[in-house]
DNA sequence: AACACGTGGAT
DNA sequence: TATCCAAGTGT
């Protein structure tokens, strides 16, 4: 089943979509992997030398795998969410475990990796496998809720109704439904973007049903606004910023260093350990998770009952 | 289902 | 300067 908005997008995708590395002939599934972790909630120019960096260092999951689940964090810099790339590292050792080391090619495989829910699953399958997938990320659905449904924006929450609207669009073949997929977010993302979105020179104005209707003003229930300074998540960026940029353990002093506030700086530490960002060595004394890999390979660690701090240590599931 | 979760560029 | 927002996921 062919659709109006088919032809004008696909047409425009091939004019004008951009050499991003992950889309060249080339790229491993690995490589998509690894770059749908890192433009979750990121944009393209921040994941851009990350991605380059990460894929040298870790060309494959079993490369990943073989290394602590620290070093992955620590490798994850200033991309923001680190807890990305804790699950990174929970994907690719699952990989190991339960593919051959391969990047599993069913849906239901990959939606059961750690970090890796309905829209990363779809794009997996569809960008490194070609599969005929809906691909739901925040880009479609802006493109979708104004081209079919004439809203500026779409609800807080996919719905069952942009899954069907979004079905109704999906191209037949395998092929023309992957190379959709990305073309309608490519649009998205470069054309019909949030704030200023470049209608002159939008391939489907003619047919947009917002634009049509002279562009009403949204008016849904208020958009969640991201309060950052003064949060717990400011204090524990801070935090790890000094994990990730010292070799060795810190001490709680290069902690508490970072944040004045006493019960906010514990409260913030602790969920890191909780989280598995951050791994307690001894009293006071922290460290990036090192993992269950290296207690054969590197240094043995003790495991009398000297440690007082309470902590569960577990790689997030 | 509402929230927590980082970071920095753009407006 | 303050607010918005960028290829979401897990709880």
């Amino acid at each position: 089943m062919s659709h109006a908005l088919h032809e004008p997008i696909l047409d425009w995708y091939s004019a004008n979509n951009r050499d991003l590395p992950w889309r060249t002939p080339d790229a491993s599934a690995w490589a998509v992997v690894v770059s749908e972790f890192m433009l979750q909630q990121t944009p393209v120019a921040r994941v851009l030398p990350a991605y380059t960096a990460w894929l040298e260092r870790w060309p494959t999951p079993a490369a990943l795998a073989a290394d602590e689940p620290g070093e992955a964090v620590r490798m994850w810099g200033r991309l923001g969410y680190p807890r990305r790339a804790l699950r990174l590292h929970g994907a690719a050792t699952a990989m190991v475990d339960r593919h051959d080391g391969e990047v599993p090619r069913e849906h239901a495989d990959l939606l059961a990796l750690p970090g890796v829910g309905e829209y990363t699953a779809a794009a997996i399958a569809s960008f490194a496998f070609g599969q005929r997938h809906i691909v739901l990320d925040t880009n479609v659905r802006r493109v979708i809720g104004r081209a079919i449904d004439g809203v500026e924006y779409p609800p807080q929450a996919t719905t069952p109704a942009e899954r069907r609207t979004a079905t109704t669009l999906l191209p037949a073949t395998a092929e023309t439904a992957s190379t959709w997929a990305v073309a309608i977010m490519e649009l998205g993302a470069l054309v019909c973007t949030a704030k200023s979105p470049k209608c002159v020179g939008c391939p489907i104005a003619a047919l947009c049903a917002w634009r049509l209707a002279g562009k009403p003003a949204y008016t849904g229930p208020p958009r969640r606004g991201q309060t950052y300074a003064g949060t717990d998540r400011q204090v524990r960026g801070r935090l790890l910023a000094v994990l990730r940029d010292s070799a060795e353990p810190v001490d709680q002093a290069a902690l508490d260093a970072v944040w004045d506030e006493p019960v906010q700086r514990a409260r913030a530490l602790d969920g890191l350990v909780a989280d598995g960002l951050v791994e307690p060595l001894a009293a006071g004394v922290y460290r990036l998770p090192a993992g269950p890999l290296s207690d054969s390979t590197s240094s043995p660690r003790r495991s009398d009952s000297s440690e007082s701090a309470s902590n569960s240590v577990s790689p997030s599931r």
